[in-house]
DNA sequence: GTGAAAGCGCTAACAG
DNA sequence: CTGTTAGCGCTTTCAC
C-alpha cells in the first residue's frame, strides 16, 4: 500500500492525508471539512471530524497561509505597554482579536521609531493581514507611510496618529476635552495654569495643547511660556518638571498635566514640597487610569472608555482589511470629565 | 524564455526565483544568501543582495516555516496584562525575545483558563516554537501538563508555576520574601495581622500564604482565620476585604497584602474608614510596581526585578527549545524589602 | 459530493 | 561554490 509508505514519511506531523486515509476519503474533502464547506454531508463531516480527533490532528496554518496568502494575525504595535492606560487598550484588542479568531503579535516599540520599523519589517515577513499601532513618538511620517502604501497593509491607527489622513483612526476627542479640562480650572477661578507634558511629537500631544492653548484664549489669558514644560510621559518627568514650576518667581495655581502617569509625579512632588493638592495647587490628569480615582487626593482627569477604543480599533481594521481602498475613517471618542479632589472644578463648564 | 513566465505568475509578490533571474544565480543560492550562510562568496553576496533590495524583497517566512518547522515565535501568555507588574514582565519579555529576533503572539487570559487553553490550542496550529506562561488561576494541572507533553512544546513559566516539576520556572521566591515581610511586621510590634488575598489556586497565592503562616509560627503566634481575607488580586477586592475587617471585634493592626494592586485598594478603603494607614494600621504590599513609591503613605513592598525575570523567562526558553530533554530548571528571584510609611519596619529582619 | 493534480515560496540534500 | 530536485501541508480549480 502505499498509502501506508506516505503516512509514514515526513516529520511524524499528522497531516490531512492521513485523515483522509482513516477516513477513506481524499485530502481535498477533509480540507472542506475542517473550514465547514456546507457542500458535504453531515455523515462524511462528523466521521473525519472524529478521525481527525482520534489521530490528535492540528491545522496548519503555516502551510494554509502560504496558500492563501492570508494568516488572521495581526501586528500589534504599542508605544509602552507599561503606561496602564495603554496597558487597558490592549487588552481590550487582544479581546476583540480573539472574538473574530485572530491573533496579534505584541510590538513594544518602547517610543523608539527604530525598533518600531523593525517590528513592522518583521510584519511583512510574517506575512500579518494588518496592523494596529500607536506610533512611537518622533515617528518620521513620509517613511511610515511610504512603507504602509507600498505593502497595501492594511493599519489602523489608536490614541495617536499620524497626521497622515488617509489612514484610519480612533482615540478621544483630545482637543475639546483638554479644552474642557482646562477651561474647567478656569471656570475655578485659576489664571496661572502650567501645562506639564508638552511634546508636539506626538499627535496626542499636539492636540492637547492646542485645547489647553483654545481655553485660555477663549477666556483672553496670554499664553505663558515658562508655564509650559516639555518632557515625557513619566512620572520622574512629572516631579522634575514641579521642580521647576515652584521656583518661579509668579508659580502656577493649577497644573494641566499631558496624562495621569504624569499627573502622578507632579501630585508627589506638590506633597513632597509642603504644599496641599487640590488646595494649594489645582492638578489634573488626562486618561482616566484606574489608579486616578485611588489617589489621595483623587485625582480629576478625562475618563475614556479604552475598551470602546480597543473594539473600534479592530472593526475599523476588520473593514480595512476588507475593502483596503473604502475611504479612511476617523472616529473620535468623547470622553467624560471626572472632577475630583486634585482639582475641584464644574462639571458643567462652560466649552461645549 | 521560460523565465519571464515564472516571473509573471502568481501574487506579484518577489520570490527568490525573481532575484534568482535578476542576479543571474539559482534560487538555492539566494535562499543561502538570505540566510548569510558563509560558503557563498561576498562578492556573490553583495551582488544578489542589492538586487533584492532593488526589488523590494520581503522574506516570506510562511513558507520557511513549512519547510523549516521553525516559526521563530512563541506564545506569551499572561494572565492578566492591565496588572502593572505582568504589563512590567511582558515588556521585558518582548525585549528579550525581539533580542534574539524571535517575535511573541500576546495571549491575555483573563485568568481564565478556557480562554487560555483556547490561546495554546491556536499557537499549535501557528507553529509556535515555544510557549512562555503565568497560568491562569484555576487551570487545571493535569490537563495542562498532558497536552504540553503531547506537543512536546518547549514551555517556561514566570511568576506563577503549575506544581509540576517537569517544566522551567522563574520567578521571585514567594515564601522566603513573604516571610521577611511579615517577619518585618511583627518586628514592629504588631499581633493581630492580616493576610488579604488568599487564593490557593495560584502558586504564588499558595506560597505567599506559606511565608506568612511561616513567620507567625516562629513568632508563636496562632493563625487566627478571621484575619485571613479569600479573593482575587484587584483594587475593588482589597477595599472590600478592609470593610470586612474592620467590623471585626478585635480587627488587626496590620494588613499584609498578597501583591500591591490590592494592597491600594486596602489603603483607601482605611483612608475612607477615617484611620492613617501607617499609624493606626500597617499595610504592606508585593511586587513593588512604580505606583508603590508614589502613594502617600507610600507603600512597602517586596521589590522584584521585571526586567530580571523576562530575561531569563526568555533565556530558559531558548535553552528549553535547544534540548527539550534537558532537566528542568526552577531559577527562584531574591526580592528586596523596601519598607516604606505605610509600614515601617526595619529591613534587617530576624528571618534571613 | 468527491478525487486528482498543481502549486504557494521556501529549504536541504546531493551532484557537479 | 552553485544548480537541480524534491518536497513541507495546505487549498483550489476542474473533472468525474
Amino acid at each position: 500500500m502505499t498509502g501506508d509508505s506516505q503516512t509514514t514519511r515526513g516529520t511524524g506531523r499528522i497531516t490531512l492525508q492521513h485523515i483522509a486515509e482513516a477516513a477513506g476519503v481524499s485530502r481535498a474533502t477533509v480540507s472542506l471539512v475542517m473550514r465547514d464547506n456546507p457542500a458535504i454531508p453531515k455523515r462524511t463531516k462528523v466521521l473525519v471530524l472524529e478521525k481527525a480527533d482520534q489521530l490528535g490532528y492540528i491545522y496548519n496554518r503555516s502551510a494554509a497561509s502560504l496558500r492563501t496568502h492570508s494568516t488572521r494575525t495581526v501586528g500589534l504595535v504599542v508605544h509602552d505597554i507599561t503606561n496602564p492606560y495603554f496597558a487597558e487598550i490592549v487588552a481590550g484588542i487582544q479581546q476583540s482579536l480573539s472574538q473574530i479568531s485572530f491573533v496579534a503579535f505584541l510590538g513594544d516599540s518602547g517610543d523608539c521609531p527604530d525598533r518600531q520599523m523593525a517590528f513592522l519589517n518583521l510584519m511583512q515577513e510574517y506575512n500579518v493581514d494588518g496592523i494596529l499601532m500607536s506610533p512611537a513618538a518622533g515617528t518620521n511620517r513620509e517613511h511610515l507611510r511610504q512603507k504602509l502604501k507600498l505593502w497595501r497593509l492594511p493599519c489602523v491607527f489608536y490614541s495617536r496618529h499620524l497626521d497622515a489622513p488617509e489612514f484610519d483612526y480612533v482615540g478621544c476627542d483630545n482637543v475639546s476635552d483638554m479644552r474642557r479640562l482646562t477651561g474647567g480650572l478656569l471656570g475655578a477661578g485659576h489664571r496661572r495654569i502650567a501645562f506639564v507634558g508638552v511634546n508636539e511629537t506626538i499627535s496626542s500631544g499636539r492636540e492637547r495643547l492646542e485645547g489647553y492653548v483654545a481655553a485660555l484664549d477663549l477666556a483672553g489669558i496670554a499664553l505663558a511660556p515658562e508655564l509650559l514644560v516639555s518632557c515625557p510621559s513619566t512620572r520622574p518627568d512629572g516631579y522634575q518638571a514641579v521642580q521647576r514650576l515652584l521656583q518661579l518667581p509668579d508659580p502656577p495655581t493649577a497644573i494641566a498635566c499631558f496624562n495621569d502617569v504624569l499627573a502622578f509625579g507632579v501630585m508627589l512632588a506638590i506633597q513632597n514640597a509642603g504644599l496641599r493638592v487640590g488646595e494649594d495647587v489645582a492638578v489634573t490628569g488626562f486618561d482616566d487610569v484606574v489608579e486616578a480615582s485611588l489617589w489621595r487626593p483623587a485625582l480629576t482627569s478625562n475618563h475614556v472608555a479604552t475598551d470602546e477604543i480597543g473594539r473600534e480599533a479592530v472593526q475599523l481594521l476588520v473593514e480595512r482589511m476588507r475593502n483596503y481602498d473604502a475611504p479612511p475613517v476617523r472616529h473620535l471618542i468623547n470622553g467624560t470629565l471626572q472632577a475630583r479632589g486634585s482639582a475641584r472644578i464644574a462639571t458643567g463648564s462652560p466649552v461645549p
